[in-house]
DNA sequence: GATGAATGAGGTTTCATTCAT
DNA sequence: GATGAATGAAACCTCATTCAT
């Protein structure tokens, strides 16, 4: 009658779980929601009843590559949120949310699609995200270094438009660090 | 010195044909791509075989309605070049493109396919655009609104990356035009 | 209350429907049955719904076609029963009816499939034919050209392989004639 | 030394391989190309899916039929060319083919098949079938039963028209043998 | 637990046939 | 009568998911 506690896994399962995750992230990111199961399990070099076993769905699949990520996000946001001053702590937030946050827009609307608006799991990895944005954002307006009548809306929203820029450009790296400094430079007050 | 015109097409015809690009670039729009031909042709109020006569593959549906998108923009943008100093006529082009795919997902994904290589017939169009926003661009460059740097790729990138933040973003007005301000002023040379 | 007798058809409906006939022979003899009626009326250079005017149905055209070469047949066989000698008359019949038969085999199946075992036209046009062969053959006996312990099935058998093994030559024409030499030389008493 | 075995294959799988090529022989034989994949999966008891697990493609599942009879044939013709004389070996290997392939129409492409260009698996079955045929063929005709002026692609047609006009024939013995005597006979030089 | 063969609903596309123009 | 656009059943094939080994 206790809660569903996810059993601790075998040494051997956890590996293939962990494998499942990492291979099905890059997959979907670089070769879009198309990919198949079956290609997802011989990349990781299990079969595709393993993939079943660890994750019910598709999915479901896809949901723990997004959670995994935004808890990632999540955690690295915190780090950077100790490591520098606000100013700093902010934009170099802004950059790691967008460089994480690749093919992510597919893989919402296919969430969607399937029939909630969000997944309780994610629903917490990216009230935690917010949480800190919120934090950063407020830092760096103190400091001076944002403009002062940007919200949260706005900021994600930017941060979600930046995402699709940076995306749609490809492999330029000099072009990219231009649009960045469109945005980045955009934020600052005038 | 009328345009190549490959067939008259029977009125009846003609109507089928515009009502399913009407319906497909609905449809792909809100619901993404994977959206089944037949709910396409189901929609339009034809069978699944008209919609095959007109459009050869589902492919072919999805460029045409890219070009169909593209080509306004297209006769907007060239209007609008007209009547304005260089400034003034490449920030309002920015914000009509952007105004005009709002709400239209999809279309950010025909402006994306503009910025890479695509189908024959998307590279009309398209080159179209290009030539329009080069000139755009390169005249408000000349003029000292724009920071020189910035290439036609990174505009079209942002371009679509806006739309995105717009998009997203919902009804607020207010912060609606923060996003603008942002960007625009980032576009302007430091 | 009379029998249905086909109306006579204007000039140009008559000519529409021997020329969809003759290109339907080739295109169903060269290419298979997959040939699609579209093709057919576009090759005979009238609208597919003019086909279907002429022709009920697909399998109907087909029935046309080879009842049109069944008389054809006849006819050849009749003229040539009169004008040679008994053993000439009965060897060019031979090459004849094989000439003719070209593609046959799978016609008479697509027949078969949709359901009877052969049409009404067909039966006549081929009693004809049968009761053609059964006379030049016993002339060919009589006269010691063939022989005598073959009866009308081993020669209709013979025939019919011997159209497949021409068809399936292809176009050489020197090899083509071995393989009548063989037959023929074959059909002659030891 | 082993053939190149390119899975294992389990005990299942192999079964259901075999069963679905048994069927398809038979369905292909006696209901010609137009038969379905959905028809051939329920007549094995399988579903379609698996049909295609094995059989890429219809064509492939054509092949595989091919090959597999083109196999059979060449075992048996080896076995015939060791045992006898040859003026012997090529007579009974002529029967023994043609009676191997009657029944079969759909057998009588696969030979046809090996007399045109065909598909690279088909090559080589039917490239061992030409080796052994083309050795009786020269065999005979340097000990002068049959005449010198034939060639492998006419002794394969006069196969396959004899395989359809025995096969056409029916079951009666007396007229079955007074086909062979025509061919053979012809077969001989004159 | 892991595997991969089996399943079958569902997707795209073709084509014989009908019917408005 | 002639035309060709419209129709939709049916074909081939894919792939998420299940289950015997």
């Amino acid at each position: 009658m206790t809660a569903a506690r996810p059993r601790p896994l075998r040494a051997d399962a956890a590996r293939n779980r962990a494998r499942l995750l990492d291979i099905a992230t890059r997959e979907f990111t670089t070769r879009g929601l198309a990919v198949t199961t079956e290609e997802i399990a011989r990349a990781a070099g299990v079969g595709v009843g393993t993939l079943f076993r660890h994750f019910p769905t598709k999915e479901a699949l896809l949901e723990a590559v997004m959670v995994c990520r935004l808890e990632t996000v999540a955690a690295r946001t915190t780090q950077l949120a100790a490591e520098s001053g606000p100013a700093d702590a902010f934009f170099d937030c802004f950059r790691l949310v967008v460089d994480q946050s690749a093919g992510k827009d597919e893989f919402t609307r296919a969430l969607a699609a399937a029939g909630m608006d969000a997944h309780s799991a994610l629903r917490e990895s990216s009230a935690v995200i917010k949480e800190r944005l919120t934090g950063l954002l407020a830092g760096a307006q103190r400091a001076g270094a944002v403009r002062p009548d940007l919200g949260l809306p706005e900021l994600i929203a930017l941060l979600t438009g930046t995402t699709k820029a940076v995306e749609q450009l490809g492999a330029d790296p000099a072009a990219r660090e231009r649009i960045f400094e469109v945005v980045l430079d955009g934020l600052r007050p005038r």
